[in-house]
DNA sequence: GTTTTTGTTGATTGACGAGTCAATAAACTT
DNA sequence: AAGTTTATTGACTCGTCAATCAACAAAAAC
């Protein structure tokens, strides 16, 4: 019985299962009918609409991308100075809506799915180009010279912090990961000399 | 034309394989018939040695954090100073003989493996609890009840620097990855008030 | 010199899973 | 109302792969 314009709830709902069943699993090793099962639709229907399972992976990947990119770009939009902007960028990358197992845990198996397919690694450089160039970018003004190496150190920070949360028994401690890199980024900007 | 005392042999060269296989391919999903084929023996034969694909994985991952540990204690053999100790275990970490392309790989996909195998997951707490309690421990002379927090920071940026090279193209700059990580703790050691 | 142990593999089994297809049905179009 | 498009699935194909087995070979033990 269909009722027309399914094709976007589908999608949608698939891109969400996705990310569940690859968290759960902490794996990219599911099938694409548990993702479907999960999604309450045959897989034949989920290769109907994205055609193979990489595609389905990759837009699953371009899901966690966009939502973290709006988070950043949310915190980002009440911050002025300098140094409240970068402190929204690290704030907004432990945001609540990204921040959490499930999705740390895709996270991580995306990073390794960058390691095979090239589209996903493109896709993973565009999102760490951006952040590092957004970092340098308010850096500047407050170290100077060592906006570079303070930058690439906070991304490397930060995504040191999201696969040990991914390993963490129990809930991902927002507070005591925020923790972690603030003091990273306070030491950072006492500046010296 | 069996030669005897073969099985150490074996076993060996089918660890190396492993890593070497996991780390190319980016990714767990290889055959063990692969890994058998650069080992120079057949499949059949690794399984005779290792029982099944999961024995294989979790020799090959013992064997790299054994590595890594033993690369660590050369380098802090020769230092005495908390300071100096410091510095010897974060060098050790980057030390040639493990921050290489695919072994790096391997370790990332390791990483994730952790997440399936309950055996894994134990590896890895076990050398995560270690570094961290030996971070703990010079840091406390340096700077005292901050120690917890630095050592956890500096235990995350160390993985964060590490899956980075992973993703990197090119020979992973340990340099560079070291320059990070030392800058990161001589702005926590410059003692304040 | 026969039996046992160790080493080794080709062939096979059995399961599983991605992707395809034919068929069915409900909407929309004309 | 006939035809087209969209939605949907059960059944099937085809390939892959972990694991097993039967068999063979050489050294060691007796």
């Amino acid at each position: 019985m269909p009722k027309l314009g399914a094709e976007p709830i589908r999608r949608a709902a698939l891109v969400k299962a996705t990310i569940e069943t690859v968290g759960e699993a902490g794996s990219l090793e599911v099938t694409v009918a548990q993702i479907a099962r999960r999604a309450g639709m045959s897989s034949a229907l989920a290769h109907h609409y994205f055609g193979s399972k990489e595609q389905i992976f990759l837009a699953a990947m371009r899901s966690i991308l966009t939502l973290y990119g709006a988070e950043v770009r949310g915190a980002l939009s009440t911050a002025t100075t300098a140094e409240s902007r970068l402190r929204a960028i690290v704030s907004g990358s432990f945001a609540p809506g990204s921040f959490r197992r499930e999705t740390i845990s895709a996270w991580l198996n995306f990073y390794v799915l960058a390691q095979t397919l090239p589209e996903a690694y493109r896709l993973l450089r565009v999102y760490q180009r951006r952040l590092r160039s957004n970092l340098r970018h308010e850096l500047r003004p407050l170290v100077g010279a060592r906006a570079e190496a303070v930058a690439r150190g906070l991304g490397a920070l930060i995504d040191g912090v999201y696969i040990r949360a991914a390993l963490a028994d129990g809930a991902p401690d927002r507070a005591y990961a925020l923790k972690i890199v603030t003091e990273y980024l306070d030491r950072e900007l006492e500046v010296r000399e």
